[in-house]
DNA sequence: GCGTGGTCAATACCT
DNA sequence: ACAGGTATTGACCACGCG
């Protein structure tokens, strides 16, 4: 049986250099040929196929030649020239058509517990005590930290010298060599140790040594889709080995779960449960202190950097198993995998299906926008005896049951790669349960987990217009059946006498007091409307649901209550509404005595008074733009100004893409009526020279009140609030 | 110059 | 470079009023 590879690096010569896994747990080099292809939509000029073989391939397909080079120079001769006459498609990377062709996969008979990981944490000094700057001559590396298999070995600098810090690069590189880790993890150690050590190593003209095969590091900017925004990071390559970042792992993780209000490593690791919630035993340094440490408490600093790795190695521990099971699913290797999106991978498996089967493939399609799912709110206010109902996986089924292939799919190869990716993670499900030792059980979830994701994104793949073998048709006629299916079931439960609350693509709540202890029973009773393929489940059951709007609720379950929906917990809300509303909602649903009115009542008083803190008051945001691309845009495409962006413009470093901005509002000046004109940003408080505004935190407690206040049983309060403070 | 109402874009959510 | 749907907010603009 072939080794299992844990490292894969395709040379400028066209060499596959492999790195595989030993028996005894080492690992062993190899090389192999690589035979690079693309796809054609035309034949070109024949003058231009010399040392190439071109096959033509079966079926109706845009792309219907197949072209083979032997080596890859002569390959990468011929590309730009065949793109002057026809349309080319090769798979990129290179390691990832090498996996394709020869349906290879990374760590195939590896657990995550048998690879490689060592993480990386670098601590810089500066001379003047600012944030440290790797162009700065002064400015230096102090300690290289590294972690592999639990083990820690920190290297430090031994003299505040230029040949100090070259000694602690190149004992750097030494080490890594040594050490041959097959995945490098550390957090934002794109944007922050990598970047910082190639400034360093430039400087020295010393190479980032840092890859297997004797390779150099490669640095190109590249920029990740998270959710609505894009972050810009300088990617950093190492051959045969992976480069992971926590920093943006948890920042993906975070789009489903919504919970954090920080991505730093120290916050982070908290929420996640490596560092004790009281802190103990761990040891914390401000930034501006790290260098003093260094010198006069040596110990102190050596023990911070090992808790930064110990945590980064707990954080990898939780957030990449996910990834590390796709990398044996699909042909592609570990950092491709954290750093791309659902797309790439499908189209890699499909794709893998057509070289093999020697199949034309179709050009990505055109897809007309679509309609989604059902979303209704059918009551407002305070309810009980609720019950939450949903249809199991409502997409995935509904397109196996629907049993039609993408039109451009003319192997036939999408709906059966579906049910094959179903069957595996019901096969995993159960084996996360089952299997004898933890270990076991956790790789189990781990890959039942990662063959979810995959599984939810085929629907959202044939509504891309990037997919290969999209098909909006197909997307439009999976969410109308959706719609069909979840208005059927509502009809039905209303029919067995229940009151229905809000509905949403694939769940819905209602109250019932007869049914409250019986949902399995109620379950039962409309089921029978479903089609045999398709699963409703019940979900949960609540106490009390605050019904607000739509996509918009409460719930509470003893003590324990959750929100739903931007208006009752959106991360940038400011504080003193957000502690309003959780009043309100544990008020309303029964879990707490406390009336809101009082809170606000004391709000109006620390107002009128200042004695309210400005950190309450403040709204936050994150910054989608880069300050100069605010201006950019602003003064080009004559884009609206915002508040958020003004304050980041007061801040000196200014805060980079994908920050958190806070700003709090000083009091109106004349010729200011937009708010952008006052604000301010948080950090820059000055309670005497910029106090905050407190008529219009005022005015924002009517607001408030104008909207919550009838569930209450309180008329809207009287206009005119603000005129308190007017001259104040 | 100031408030009002309507439109639009941006953001942050939900499934 | 997976999808569509909703709530909320603030900037901007036209408008009426004085």
């Amino acid at each position: 049986m072939a080794p299992t590879i844990c490292g894969l690096w395709v040379s400028g010569e066209g060499r596959a250099h492999l790195t595989v896994a030993t028996a005894a747990g080492g690992r062993e080099e190899r090389t192999e040929g690589f035979r690079p292809f693309a796809w054609l939509n035309d034949t070109p000029p024949a003058a231009n196929l010399h040392g190439l073989t071109l096959e033509r391939l079966a079926g109706p397909g845009a792309f219907d030649r197949l072209v083979h080079a032997e080596d890859l120079a002569t390959f990468e001769a011929f590309l730009p020239v065949a793109r002057a006459a026809v349309a080319v498609e090769a798979i990129r990377p290179w390691e990832s058509q090498f996996l394709l062709q020869h349906r290879q996969r990374l760590y195939r008979d590896l657990g995550f517990g048998q690879v490689r990981r060592c993480q990386l944490d670098i601590e810089t000094g500066s001379e003047d005590g600012s944030f440290s700057d790797a162009s700065r001559p002064g400015d230096r590396v102090l300690a290289i930290g590294l972690r592999q298999g639990g083990t820690n070995r920190l290297l430090l600098l031994e003299a505040m010298t230029d040949a100090a810090e070259q000694h602690l690069l190149e004992s750097f590189a030494a080490a890594l060599q040594a050490a041959d880790p097959d995945i490098l993890e550390g957090h934002n150690l794109f944007k922050f140790d990598l970047d910082y050590l190639r400034q360093r190593c430039r400087r020295y003209k010393l190479p980032c040594a840092w890859g297997r095969y004797g390779q150099r590091a490669a640095f190109r900017p590249s920029r990740l889709k998270l959710a609505e925004r894009w972050v810009d990071f300088p990617r950093c390559d190492l051959p045969g080995r992976a480069v992971v970042d926590t920093y943006l792992l948890v920042q993906l993780h975070d789009l489903t779960a919504r919970e954090l209000p920080s991505y730093g490593l120290k916050e982070v690791a908290v929420h996640f449960g490596l560092t004790a919630e009281d802190r103990a035993g761990r040891t914390y340094l401000e930034g501006h202190r790290i260098q003093a440490a260094f010198t006069h408490d040596r110990a102190r600093f050596c023990a911070y950097l090992e808790d930064d790795l110990r945590e980064t190695q707990g954080l990898a521990d939780q957030l990449l198993p996910t990834y590390f099971e796709q990398v044996r699913t699909f042909p592609t290797q570990l950092q491709e995998a954290t750093l791309r999106g659902a797309t790439t991978k499908i189209d890699l498996l499909m794709l893998e299906e057509y070289y093999h089967a020697r199949q034309a493939c179709p050009l990505p399609p055109e897809v007309a926008p679509f309609d989604g799912g059902y979303t209704r709110s059918f009551q407002e206010g305070v309810f009980r005896h609720v019950l939450h109902y949903d249809v199991a996986s409502l997409y995935p089924s509904l397109l196996l049951s629907i049993g039609r292939n993408p039109a451009g799919d003319t192997l036939g190869v999408f709906i059966p790669l579906l049910r094959r990716l179903r069957d595996y993670r019901l096969q995993y499900k159960q084996l996360a349960r089952t299997a004898p030792t933890a270990e076991e059980r956790a790789e189990a979830q781990a890959r039942q987990a990662s063959f979810k994701l995959l599984i939810n994104s085929f629907y959202g793949y044939l509504g891309f217009s990037g997919a290969r073998f999209g098909d909006g048709a197909l997307a439009a006629e999976v969410t109308r059946r959706g719609r069909d299916l979840l208005q059927a079931l509502l009809a039905e439960f209303a029919r067995q006498g229940c009151t229905l609350l809000e509905a949403d693509t694939d769940g819905l709540y209602l109250s019932s007091e007869p049914y409250f202890a019986q949902p399995d029973e109620l379950r039962a009773r409309v089921a029978g409307i479903l089609p045999p393929d398709i699963e409703l489940e019940h979900d949960g059951r609540y106490d009390a649901m605050f019904c607000y709007k739509m996509k918009n609720y409460a719930l509470a379950s003893g003590r324990q209550v959750i929100l739903r929906g931007s208006a009752l917990r959106s991360r940038g809300m400011e504080p003193y509404l957000r502690r309003l509303s959780d009043r309100l909602i544990a008020f309303l649903l029964g879990v707490s005595p406390e009336s809101p009115l009082d809170l606000l009542a004391e709000y109006r008083r620390r107002l009128a008074d200042r004695s309210l803190p400005v950190a309450d008051l403040a709204k936050s945001e994150l910054l989608n733009q880069t300050p100069e691309a605010y201006e950019r845009l602003r003064a080009e495409g004559g884009k609206p100004r915002r508040a958020s962006a003004e304050a980041a413009r007061q801040l000196t470093p200014p805060p980079r893409q994908g920050e958190r901005v806070s700003y709090y509002l000083t009091a109106k000046a004349p010729g200011q009526a937009s708010d952008w004109q006052r604000a301010r940003p948080l950090a820059l408080y000055d309670a005497a020279a910029a106090p905050y505004d407190p008529a219009y935190y005022a005015a924002k407690l009517d607001d408030w009140l104008e909207r919550y206040g009838r569930f209450l049983g309180v008329a809207p309060a009287a206009t005119g609030q603000g005129e308190l403070f007017d001259g104040a």
